[in-house]
DNA sequence: CGATCGTTTGACGGTGCTCAATCACCGTGG
DNA sequence: CCACGGTGATTGAGCACCGTCAAACGATCG
């Protein structure tokens, strides 16, 4: 008995997730708009344009499903319309090393194009719902719309550019820094989607934001505790107030996290403040006077 | 005297460079036919087709040599043709992260599309051969040349792709497993070049690594020796030979990085080896019965 | 209300960051 | 030809940070 047994755990302490619940995903018969989908990417549209009312479908999918299933065949190319997602990459021994999260707006599953098959899997973290374009229908599409194509081009161009963003956040050597990036990074994704860059309500679990920046989920809640101490966050559960963004930048710039004094002073051009004891770097610095 | 001054040291011991050598970039007046810069990208194509023989201005550019300026207007767009680049992005204090390392075939400065500016930089680590396509022309190109459009595509794919692997990259938690992904990594690559995997002529500094992995050079270099020590590589300098394949895949997956025993037992689907001492996982894992 | 999962906090030990010194390797200029 | 910096790579020593293991607490849902 008991066949079959799947190793959960290499990647010690970061347990994969309960794992298998890869439903609740309904192809939704309703859809919208072109023209929609459009702005959603960032693009101004005329709607008196004919073609801006071509329909696109429209799918749900609900906290926990998987919009992306790794190993399966790919198909379709999704763009977020509400909602988050996670985007994950399950090791071999069971583990699930989170790789992004996106927001409405954002593109998933163009990597797959260029190969057949979902290499990095997809999963809803809310209730969400997204643009559902088969591949074949988007070859023909980005002919018969040029403004989607152009729409198309600047998302990958964006998303590009937030794989960037992805790499500096993990690059810190501070786990307090790497979370401090992390939230200014989110909150600035808030902002650009028009809610409140302060009031955050971070979707994902402890764990997930661990994953992402490569430490251990205990030392993300004690990195949280640490800022909250500080005055620089308040935090209850996954309920995230930053309460003084200076400071909270500035971290983001250190190596090492929240120092004790150093209050704030020249949150621009001065020397960066808030390091723990080191004083020779300043000395090390390439001093030219002016 | 010696005027402007500039911070050069927060992220401590990494050191920006010597840095101002942004020069030696020529606009060679050769150029190749689009055939190549197809094949390069990965296409099959038939060079009797009249448009095959279109032809595509080449840049040079010298060791050292900057092809991508941060902040300054994106203007173009590359296909690295041969050589060897470091996508890098200086913050204010003068610490230069680099972000990725580009080879043959690899879209340099698609990210700034979605922006006026090049939010990331791009340097030569070798004399390097680039295609150059403006901004306009790879618009029109684009029409023009249905090959060329579904080329660009592919390539932002695995760009896609490749930022994912990234992300696993950095995302381990032990150094040792980072640097073994590293070479794994870039063996992968040279493979894909036609060049030897095991024998690889590493074009970056230590430090580059170092930066890239989101860790202090002086481990990297440390993490070199225990492989050597432990039969797995061989380095002389940039010369890296991999000696052991099997082991250094292993590393790849677990948390913790060469272990004492466990030569290399189960190389797919048996149970990860190399746990220093972690039983109690195998008991977490999750038993499913069938 | 109990079960499960997510979050927080504590204690301990090891890894890796920091600082430093040394060596190898260049191209330069005496 | 060999001193001479200058840069990159390697190695050592010390200690702080954070990964690991544990336990307690809180939230959510049936």
């Amino acid at each position: 008995m008991t066949p079959d047994i799947r190793i959960a755990d290499t990647e010690s302490h970061r347990n994969a997730p309960p794992a298998t619940r890869r439903c609740a995903l309904t192809p939704m018969p309703s859809s919208r708009p072109l023209a929609e989908l459009l702005r959603l990417m960032g693009i101004d549209v005329d709607d008196s344009t004919p073609s801006m009312a071509f329909s696109v479908p429209l799918w749900q999918v609900s906290t926990g499903a998987t919009l992306l299933l790794e190993g399966a065949p790919a198909t379709h190319v999704h763009v977020v319309r509400t909602g988050t997602f996670k985007s994950i990459k399950t090791a071999e021994d069971g583990y699930e090393q989170v790789l992004s999260f996106s927001s409405p707006g954002d593109v998933l599953g163009f990597e797959a194009l260029c190969e057949d098959r979902q290499h990095t899997g997809a999963v809803a973290l809310e209730d969400s719902i997204v643009f559902a374009i088969s591949k074949r229908d988007l070859m023909l599409w980005r002919r018969l719309f040029p403004t989607l194509d152009h729409a198309l081009q600047l998302a990958l161009s964006r998303r590009l550019a937030g794989a960037g963003e992805m790499t500096e956040l993990m690059a810190a050597v501070s786990s307090e820094v790497r979370l401090a990036r992390f939230i200014v990074w989110w909150s600035g994704r808030m902002s650009a989607l028009g809610q409140s860059p302060r009031r955050l309500r971070l979707r994902m679990s402890r764990r997930d934001i661990a994953s992402l920046l490569g430490i251990a989920h205990e030392t993300v809640s004690r990195s949280f505790s640490t800022f909250v101490e500080c005055g620089v966050l308040s935090v209850a559960n996954r309920e995230v107030e930053i309460i003084d963004m200076a400071r909270l930048k500035m971290c983001t710039r250190n190596t090492r996290g929240l120092t004790d004094e150093t209050p704030y002073r020249a949150a621009v051009g001065g020397r960066p403040a808030g390091l723990r004891q080191r004083t020779r770097s300043l000395e090390a610095a390439s001093l030219t006077l002016n």
